[in-house]
DNA sequence: TGTACATCAGTGAACGCGCGTTCACTGATGTAC
DNA sequence: TGTACATCAGTGAACGCGCGTTCACTGATGTAC
């Protein structure tokens, strides 16, 4: 049946959210399109009324999952901060709501074009606001250690999530939060 | 028609060296069966001659892989030698003779107990052999800094990946080059 | 403000397709004599 | 060493299944009067 205005933006939302957070959870392949709607509370049928594809969903969920969980204020977190809460077990333990670079990257550098552009302005995005925050004694510096310390916590999440004994993975994500040159 | 014995190991062996550069490639969600045994010069009706299922293929691909591509030999070479290779251009335009973790570490992180398991290994190798040589006055630091170095390893050959700018992909892997700190 | 009706968001059955997997068959291999 | 036959690796058609996507239908919304 039809419905209220209000009530097709607030479903799109839900449909984005639900998508953001099981894409990192399980993958692009991981997930079909009739999960995501059940998981919005909708019927699969209706997702074509929203997008055009899965892929143009996949596109949305992506600039949208920036606005959920954790990560949402980050922007307005110091450097420090905000590389605590990434190597943080509470992001390892929850792709969920975490960086879709951790757990989608490899996937995603797979994807279509509007996918790799959406996150390359994000990773630039990122790399600019730590360069303000590192130590260095030239911009040239700061821009080197800027990329050094989002690369570890990068490859830190990763490879905490995938090894199976748990205090390696605890060593793993400590030794990279000690390793980034700032406060 | 039946095959001599050694033509059988050479089929195996062939459809493991298939599946190890196309899971790198595309992901393991991303290569059918049949794909594999095709670009191994089979039909896929005899996989299962081979393999139990698709997961023990993965299982043993991953294993396998690393006895092909760059990777090879990568053992004997130094550290400093062995990171820049891994850093190097030539690896992130080559998934398919990379390093898996770089190229299938989510997806591998959400697989079966075994994958897991068979990666977990190789990550403390590599933590181990990086140990023994990096800088650090006591045997904390040591490891501390390999594994910091192995996380900017990863990290930068994922970011380098998804950027669609070569420019600043290259600058990645760069300043990931000069951050790691052996030599 | 109340009524009549056009609109259209959501439903659920149905579509074609490619997937992982199975199986009857083929014919070269390798063994028994 | 040569012949007869059991074995079994590889072939390709076929299987059920879940996927992304389409579509006729439903009934509440929102508009025209």
């Amino acid at each position: 049946m039809k419905v209220s205005r209000e009530q097709v933006q607030q479903h799109r939302e839900r449909v984005l959210g639900a998508a953001a957070r099981l894409f990192r959870e399980r993958g692009f392949d991981g997930v079909s399109v009739a999960e995501v709607m059940k998981a919005a509370g909708l019927t699969h049928g209706g997702f074509y009324g929203h997008f055009d594809s899965k892929d143009s969903l996949i596109r949305e969920a992506l600039a949208y999952g920036k606005t959920l969980g954790w990560y949402r204020g980050a922007d307005a977190q110091s450097a420090a901060d905000y590389a605590d809460a990434y190597l943080s077990t509470r992001h390892r333990d929850n792709r969920g709501s975490g960086c879709p670079i951790a757990s989608l990257g490899p996937e995603a550098s797979r994807a279509s074009a509007d996918v790799r552009a959406t996150l390359t302005r994000s990773i630039r995005r990122q790399i600019d606001r730590f360069s303000a925050a590192l130590r260095g004694t030239t911009p040239a510096q700061h821009r080197r250690a800027a990329i050094a310390a989002y690369s570890i916590m990068v490859g830190a999440v990763v490879l905490a999530r995938i090894v199976d004994d748990a205090k390696l993975s605890d060593e793993i994500l400590g030794a990279a939060r000690r390793s980034i040159e700032l406060d």
